[in-house]
DNA sequence: GATGAATGAGGCTTCATTCAT
DNA sequence: AATGAATGAAGCCTCATTCAT
């Protein structure tokens, strides 16, 4: 009976607010320009979130949890640090290529203050760095001075970062090839080993 | 002496569009808002700014312009790279415990895909790193793999971002005191050298 | 079966219409909400009113035909003028310790300029009026300069009016008890006759 | 300097608001019906008022101020009670042909279960019904049993009811003139005396 | 030079209503 | 017969900006 949900549709709201949000800020991806360009009405929106906020709220979360997941994913492929911030650094690359839109929605969002990240996966993201940095001690790969915050500046923050500026083009290079993933890894293995 | 009290009115609507841009976002600083904090008529702004926009732009502008001083002081003080690292993160940290709202506004602004950083302004930053750069491979103090991209990253990029990261009490660590400053030059240090 | 179903489903439509009408108006009372509260599919109700406005008629409309109906039992069960106004006020009182939305309903809806009370009924109405004021005159009852709309006046609306400011405890007392009838009654009484 | 404020716009929108509620009802009373009725800019209203609601509360408020006024009034003019609800009453359907809005305005609100009376005001026409109520026993012109309650219903609320019962036609005659006023002033005499 | 009254476009959100299922 | 997904107009409100004073 009734409609099915048009998955589609939500899906393509989801995108067309990254979208708006990354070029436009978030006071720019206003809910009109957002259901134009997902061919939605207006009024629709409202009918899976309460509100703007929360329609950003989840965006942010789906978002990060592909963040925590790759933390995961990447403690299950290998023991060895260098490796396991391979697999990461290398995913958040890859991620660039593929959906540059939404590392670039990371970038703008994870440092917003009026953003404040979900309790449960900030806690979620701390606790694979702490699980990380035991790997790292365990194997006596790690600078011992190194702490879970340390883990995150650089396994998540710099390589986003880095990714962010060279996409703004900012020192004249753009490129997110192979070169600059071995810069990133070699670099944030110098500050942390 | 009617200068004086005009220079002291742009002062306070300066100082209230930081505030209110890093407490409720760019969208959430309305001229009203704005023009009541500082005391001064809503009109008023538009004496010396043709826009919210270009009142932001400058905004971004002068702080970027610290930083960039901030660049030069260091190389004038001292030829040794680990000095001149020092230098300017202490700045940073000084700046952030004195005007924790210019850290905040830096952090909000310099990431935000929709102010593009002035070009001047991006030179003479790029100049500085540059510069910087040369005094390291001179005296060989640094990783000769390094680039100005690099300096930037880990010079200015690095310490607004663990500042802000601190401020935002990610790691339950809010601290901004000596400790904090030795290890984020510590670590700069093992990356770039 | 099914039609007994439907008997229940409307009732519950028409019980939430009254219930949010009463506490949040008539603006207050959305299709969506009264849908939500009746357990109903918002679309359901067009099944039976083609219009929310319709809806909230027809409710006016069967609830002035209790009054109606009052008036017409009262005259069955005396030809006593005071004893017939006794039975209607009764009956209000009863009605407000009963089903106090709907008393609150008809004081909310009878006095709106936007909602005209159906002709039928108003003649109806009328009609009693006439017949209460010729039974108070055939037995020398009632003041002769008292008119029908007197009648009306302090037969059904200031019984209502009363008893509605009593719920709103307009002068700290809320009692709706024998002393509060006996009240009106005398009131009445002394008003007409 | 600066212009200034339009005292005659703040009138337009008032008389407008008044009209629209008492013809469309609140929520029928929209804000750009408002502007537009008053032949002013939509966000000019919000330079004046917080919100649509303080808006009608104001208007409520100066409405009833008028009934305050009109109850202090007529204790200053008389000492006997017929007296003074004369004066009342006489005011009251003054008021209803000067400015049938008011009148009408004050009926659809004053009852309303979602505009809740200022409380100041509400002491002000308690404390105006407890000193016509001391008058009148003071001078043995009441029935003892009669509370301020009483004086307020009678005084007050059965005028208006009467008044904007006529206004609607409801018994076919909508004649407020001199025969009018005898007849309410008779029938309140006779019920509190 | 400075004010703040005034504007009206545009923002977010809700709503009555329709209609495919 | 009944559902509830989908619509888009309209509601309330805020905002950057203008301009008479």
């Amino acid at each position: 009976m009734a409609r099915i949900i048009d998955e589609t549709k939500l899906e393509r709201i989801k995108l067309a607010a990254i979208e708006l949000i990354v070029s436009n800020g978030y006071g720019g991806a206003s809910i009109s320009k957002i259901a134009k360009m997902a061919g939605v009405a207006e009024g629709y929106l409202y009918r899976h979130y309460p509100s703007k906020q929360e329609l950003v709220k989840d965006l942010l979360r789906s978002n990060l949890n592909q963040i925590v997941e790759t933390l995961e994913q990447s403690q299950k492929e290998s023991e060895e640090l260098t490796k396991i911030f391979e697999i990461v650094i290398r995913l958040f690359f890859n991620f660039a290529k593929t959906e540059p839109h939404r590392i670039k929605f990371l970038f703008a969002l994870m440092n917003d203050y009026n953003f404040v990240i979900d309790e449960e996966i900030k806690s979620k993201i701390i606790y694979q760095c702490i699980a990380i940095k035991k790997i790292g001690l365990a194997h006596n790969q790690l600078d011992p001075q190194i702490s879970e915050e340390d883990i995150y500046l650089f396994g998540v923050s710099y390589p986003i970062v880095f990714i962010n500026h060279r996409i703004k083009n900012y020192f004249d290079t753009s490129e997110l090839d192979e070169d600059a993933i071995q810069k990133v890894l070699r670099i944030v293995i110098k500050a942390l080993f």
